[in-house]
DNA sequence: AAAACGCCCTGCAGGC
DNA sequence: TGCCTGCAGGGCGTTT
């Protein structure tokens, strides 16, 4: 499930394939997966060219001449890849932009949660999700008095409150529960209970694992896939995400596995201690 | 107003 | 070439 270093890496391997191209013609299979009327996406496109591609948080940002932008979050499952014109259409394909040099860039999706809406460009913080977004990990704006008043606000557990985008933004259900083992906070506790001193402890091993696990290009735990199709690297340093009922590396008990709000949350009842 | 819930989707694992 | 149920979950609209 691409987190913030997912879509991060899709970015950086995405780009050197489209950049400064120009779109000869758009074809959508799905039309949900295009928020806002699928044809008029197709037709605005046309004709023009990959300038670059921007991240805030899980959502892309794919900036285009005649100053138009596509706001894409690829949710779950969504994948990008380059493909030569003819290519056959895989069963999930379901956005393809073809190039005037023959190459079509493939949208793939097997749950159909990803979207694409198409924009001026500058308007993304009015017109789509990103409105509600805050701050991103190792961004100016993401300090440690930021998160204290973020959490400050939030009554609910720690868990739910860092999957909150409006809280930070580009954290997801695998990093969360990293990030709560790695700083022992029981992901039960409650968020506006938490010492200053672990807040500000959260804070900086948010951002060291979130720039780790960029270095790393992201997490394959599921089917992650970068623009090239290789996987992540991350993987093999989750220290609790799917390693229910294997010992703690710090303490030896079995991690246990929770729902908490309807995510599924692994942690170690030990040494992660509950603040209420 | 904040928090919780339901929905979208498909593939796969597990039980029988 | 089995069938059925539950689970995985990000974001958003709806309900509490």
């Amino acid at each position: 499930m691409p987190e913030m270093p997912e879509v991060e890496t899709v970015r950086r391997t995405l780009l050197p394939l489209i950049k400064g191209k120009t779109i000869k013609e758009v074809t959508v299979w799905y039309p949900k997966i295009i928020t806002g009327d699928a044809k008029e996406f197709a037709k605005q496109l046309t004709g023009k060219k990959i300038e670059n591609i921007e991240r805030y948080a899980k959502y892309l940002l794919i900036r285009l001449s005649d100053n138009l932008t596509i706001v894409s979050h690829l949710r779950m499952e969504g994948k990008y890849r380059l493909v030569k014109i003819n290519t056959k259409k895989d069963k999930h394909d379901h956005v393809q932009i073809i190039f005037s040099d023959n190459s079509a860039l493939r949208y793939n999706d097997v749950r159909k949660f990803g979207r694409m809406q198409l924009i001026k460009t500058g308007t993304e913080k009015e017109k789509t999700g990103i409105s509600k977004l805050g701050a991103e990990p190792n961004s100016a704006a993401f300090t440690v008095s930021y998160l204290q008043n973020g959490l400050a606000r939030k009554k609910k557990n720690i868990k739910s409150t860092l999957l909150d985008q409006s809280v930070v933004a580009g954290l997801g259900n695998i990093y969360v529960d990293e990030v709560l083992w790695e700083t022992k906070i029981h992901p039960l506790s409650q968020a506006n209970s938490i010492p200053a001193k672990k807040v500000a402890q959260l804070h900086d091993n948010i951002n060291s694992l979130i720039e780790l696990a960029i270095a790393e290009r992201g997490t394959t735990v599921h089917t992650y896939l970068d623009a090239n199709g290789k996987t992540g690297g991350f993987q093999k340093m989750l220290q609790v995400y799917g390693h229910k009922g294997e010992p703690c590396v710090r303490c030896g008990t079995p991690l246990e596995k929770i729902k908490v709000n309807g995510r599924g949350t692994t942690f170690c009842s030990k040494c992660q201690v509950i603040y209420k």
